[in-house]
DNA sequence: GCCAACGTTGGC
DNA sequence: GCCAACGTTGGC
């Protein structure tokens, strides 16, 4: 049995979709549709489960930051963004008897009173070998270690 | 705005 | 199945 919760991190940008967009929305939980990565697919599809904590992630911003902790609030089903040809992430090719891609929901738990910039976490011990952290990661999906979701909770001075 | 890193596509 | 071309991500 593997061990639970596990702990992710997901990547947004705030002009798209902030943390305060998700503390804002009706019961502060929204569906993470839109992603069309096979590996974050499979992460969301097979792995994340209810419960499961989310590091909150603002890219393409300045700076950089993790803001918050979301929750999972609902497993694994199809993203139905991918058959919406009005949608910017239409997708012919996932027919409505053969999704190909899916998504869950996540309820926002707390923003940081201060984010956590990406260069306050570069050279952390705790976080070295953390997905976020490596050259040329754009996973926007990715898993986090316990060690490195406790780590960063305790740099922004919450549990 | 630049560009390195990465993922996807498609010709062969 | 290879790999060049192309598109995207995302820090800087």
């Amino acid at each position: 049995m593997a061990e639970r919760p596990k702990f992710w991190l997901v990547k947004t940008e705030p002009d798209c979709f902030s943390i305060d967009d998700l503390a804002r929305a009706p019961r502060q939980t929204t569906c993470w549709s839109g992603v069309r990565n096979y590996q974050a697919r499979n992460y969301m599809r097979d792995e994340m489960k209810l419960g499961d904590r989310v590091l909150f992630y603002h890219s393409s911003t300045d700076p950089p930051a993790i803001v918050g902790v979301a929750t999972v609030a609902r497993e694994s089903y199809p993203d139905h963004t991918a058959w919406d040809a009005k949608d910017d992430h239409y997708d012919p090719k996932s027919p409505q008897d053969n999704p190909r891609w899916f998504m869950v929901d996540l309820k926002f738990e707390q923003k940081f009173a201060e984010p956590l910039p990406l260069e306050r976490l570069r050279g952390l011990p705790a976080l070295q070998e953390m997905e976020l952290l490596r050259k040329g990661s754009r996973l926007s999906v990715q898993p986090v270690r316990a060690a490195e979701f406790a780590a960063v909770l305790k740099l922004a001075g919450v549990k």
